[in-house]
DNA sequence: TTAGTTAAGATTTTT
DNA sequence: TCTTAACTAA
């Protein structure tokens, strides 16, 4: 009798075939929702169990964290033993893993920083105005998407491609990069987009190194090739080295980051570039019903750029597509939640219900409406924890703890908490350590400058508090016990305490959660050290505010929607110019993206769809009259059903005293009920009237007007009377 | 010279 | 709506 694999239990025969191929490049052309993560799991159980092959020597790459997380726990779910060795990673965190452990080979000293945006930007700024430029004509972010784009096809800054004949705005951009790249050098920091292209750089400059990575990992694995730009490509065939055990799965209609470099072409032509491939495609979609396939369908139809495939479904016909026409936003935000709130009452449970949009900032509305209903939501992507002003001072302080060199970091907390460094005073240090070829952070009590007798002593005070820190460092304190006094010593809390508003209180109260964050690390991790901590942060992407919610509704962009699924999905803002955007109308091939954009978020969902869109929106100031996208015109009618909710507009109820959440440490009274358009009286400010009233329970937000002023408090610390 | 205030300007998608 | 640059008072 056959022995049953439980591997290959309740696989289709395409599906098993892939998870059967051994040895030598493999292509798996996946359509939506055709078990893509099952077939790569099982794959790698397979591996293992009936190949034999050490779990370590496999290495599987995706792009998202969220999808590496899920890669990870799904392998663990296989292989309880064994899974976690195999190496899951993001391009990036792989890119990271390498270069620690070749600091120098990249001309770097351990301890180097990994700048974020916005320290990236920063840097860009001095460059723009160092080389005599004005930020307006350069637009720091323009120059960075030069930069970046440039790494994203390999391309150094010497050869930076500056036209034919040579544009001289660009040949200033060249020099801007080449400035650029020096001063990060010279700062002992790197940006995202070297994390890939310097391991390639590490991998060409010493062939012996990569040999060293193709004998460690024998099996690797790429999700989302569609998605891989010219480094990343470079990169998968530096990894598949001679063996060429490389299988790479994907679907070009599900390519959705060109504006990151990603090139279709490259699985267009995987098989060309390796000559014996395996191809196996998954046409057969498990996911969703026929009526929402068949619309995605119809939809990508439309695009002249793809390979014709045939994606089908075997499940039943399912509900309409339901298209809710709304007044305005502020309607389609109440009109979803209530929709949720209705078909809750079915299913019971909020983790089947997905809020799709466009961009971040449509997401306001959602949560407001969320948050009044009591209904439990994360939302995905946007602003992180770690974006926060106050965390991001603290990542810097830290930064230069262990990189002194860091003079972008070094440039953030220098005034912070002010400590009588201003503008003038640093331009002048700044210069002196450019002039000079010397770090910043030893310019700061090194300098022939004639500075004020009072500044210069804070300087030195600022310099011997952050050396004393250091010398903790190296005797070992713990990272969190290194920034708690930090934050005495710098007098962060002194300076945020003293704050009267809301401001103030809050950031202390994050301060306090980032420091709970590290000790999280702390517990989990062998030996602990603050560059370690910061490494991992640099990487991560939000997860608004780690809340511990077992069941939620959740809420993100369609980008971040890819590779997951959802019962409900409600795909809204289908308005021509948020979905397709306005800004990629110019752009080369910009609506076909946008469609295969749309196409993934439709694909995402499992029992049922819903678009909504708005008849009136808020552009910039101006209200706008908005028309439907012209994707849903692209979807047979007979797909669709269309309802139209014509509502009055209201105002907004804003008080949310209702349901008080007290914390145990402290409790509340009574506070005021406190609504918009109430007279109150503040001691210092006199008579005002309020604004707005946010959130809830002792974190209530008012905003109160007196005469032309605006200010925002605190409820729960603020004295306020009403006046009738 | 610094720090706080007011006016203007800018807005995709992510590692 | 939120950030940044210019302006003004101390």
């Amino acid at each position: 009798m056959k022995q049953l694999n439980p591997i290959l239990e309740g696989l289709n025969e395409p599906q098993k075939e892939a998870v059967l191929h051994h040895e030598g490049p493999l292509l798996i052309l996946a359509g939506a929702g055709s078990g893509k993560t099952r077939v790569i799991t099982h794959r790698i159980a397979n591996l293992i169990f009936t190949h034999r092959v050490l779990p370590y020597k496999i290495c599987a790459l995706t792009f998202t964290n969220k999808a590496a997380n899920e890669m990870a726990e799904r392998v663990k779910k296989l292989l309880p033993n064994s899974g976690h060795l195999v190496m899951i990673k993001t391009f990036h965190s792989l890119g990271l893993y390498i270069l620690r452990r070749h600091t120098e080979k990249i001309g770097l000293q351990s301890g180097f920083t990994v700048y974020d945006t916005s320290l990236q930007e920063s840097l860009i700024k001095e460059v723009v105005k160092d080389l005599g430029f004005d930020v307006r004509e350069f637009r720091p972010n323009t120059v960075l998407q030069a930069i970046q784009s440039s790494k994203d096809n390999y391309i150094f800054p010497e050869e930076f491609d500056t036209g034919e004949p040579t544009d001289p705005q660009l040949e200033i951009i060249k020099k801007m990069y080449i400035e650029y790249e020096k001063r990060k050098k010279n700062q002992n920091a790197l940006d995202f987009g070297d994390l890939v292209f310097l391991t390639v750089k590490l991998f060409l400059d010493y062939p012996e190194i990569k040999q060293t990575y193709n004998n460690l990992w024998e099996y690797i694995l790429v999700d989302e090739y569609q998605d891989t730009n010219h480094v990343q490509y470079i990169l998968t065939h530096l990894l598949a080295g001679e063996k060429k055990n490389l299988c790479v799965v994907g679907d070009d209609d599900q390519s959705i980051y060109s504006w990151r470099g990603a090139d279709i072409q490259n699985i267009l032509d995987f098989e060309k570039d390796f000559p014996n491939t395996k191809v196996i495609k998954l046409e057969e979609n498990y996911r969703s019903t026929k009526n929402i396939i068949e619309a995605a369908s119809h939809l990508i139809a439309n695009n002249i750029s793809r390979k014709e495939k045939n994606l089908f479904t075997n499940n039943p016909k399912g509900e309409k597509i339901q298209v809710l026409e709304c007044a305005s936003d502020y309607d389609e935000s109440e009109i979803v939640i209530e929709l949720i709130k209705s078909e809750y009452q079915k299913s019971k449970n909020y983790n089947k219900f997905a809020i799709f949009y466009r961009t971040n900032a449509q997401s306001r509305l959602f949560e407001e409406k969320l948050r009044v209903n009591s209904i439990p939501y994360k939302i995905f992507g946007g602003f992180r924890f770690f974006d926060r002003m106050e965390i991001k001072d603290m990542i810097a302080y830290l930064s230069v703890l262990v990189n002194p060199l860091d003079s972008s970091s070094l440039l953030r907390i220098i005034n912070f908490p002010p400590r009588g460094v201003g503008e003038t005073t640093v331009e002048k240090l700044r210069r002196t350590a450019i002039d000079q070829d010397r770090p910043l952070y030893e310019v700061i009590v090194n300098n022939n400058l004639d500075l004020r007798k009072q500044t210069q002593a804070s300087l030195v005070e600022f310099h011997s508090n952050l050396e004393d820190l250091r010398q903790k460092i190296s005797e070992g304190y713990l990272p969190s016990q290194i920034t708690e006094s930090l934050v005495v010593q710098m007098r962060i809390d002194e300076e945020l305490s003293k704050a009267q508003d809301i401001e103030g209180k809050e950031r202390l109260e994050n301060i306090q959660q980032f420091i709970e964050s590290i000790k999280e690390y702390e517990q989990k991790t062998e030996n602990p050290s603050l560059e370690e901590y910061l490494n991992q942060i640099s990487l991560l992407t939000s997860e608004e505010d780690g809340k511990d919610l077992k069941e939620y509704v959740t809420l993100m962009t369609v980008h971040n929607s890819k590779g997951l699924e959802f019962d409900y999905v409600f795909m809204t803002g289908m308005e021509n110019g948020t979905f397709p955007h306005w800004m990629s109308q110019d752009e080369e091939g910009g609506l076909e993206e946008e469609r295969r954009l749309c196409y993934v978020a439709i694909t995402r969902a499992r029992e049922k769809l819903f678009f909504s869109y708005s008849k009136i929106g808020r552009r910039q100031r101006m209200t706008e009259e908005l028309f439907p996208s012209i994707f849903l015109s692209e979807i047979p009618e007979k797909y669709l059903n269309y309802t139209s909710y014509n509502r009055k507009p209201q105002t907004p109820p804003l008080t949310k005293n209702a349901n008080l959440q007290t914390k145990a440490n402290w409790s509340i009274k009574s506070l005021p009920e406190l609504t918009k358009g109430m007279r109150v009286k503040h001691k210092q400010y006199g008579v005002g009237k309020v604004i707005e009233v946010v959130g809830e329970g002792e974190n209530t937000k008012v905003k109160i007007a007196f005469g032309e002023i605006q200010k925002n408090f605190l409820l729960a610390y603020t004295p306020l009377e009403i006046v009738f």
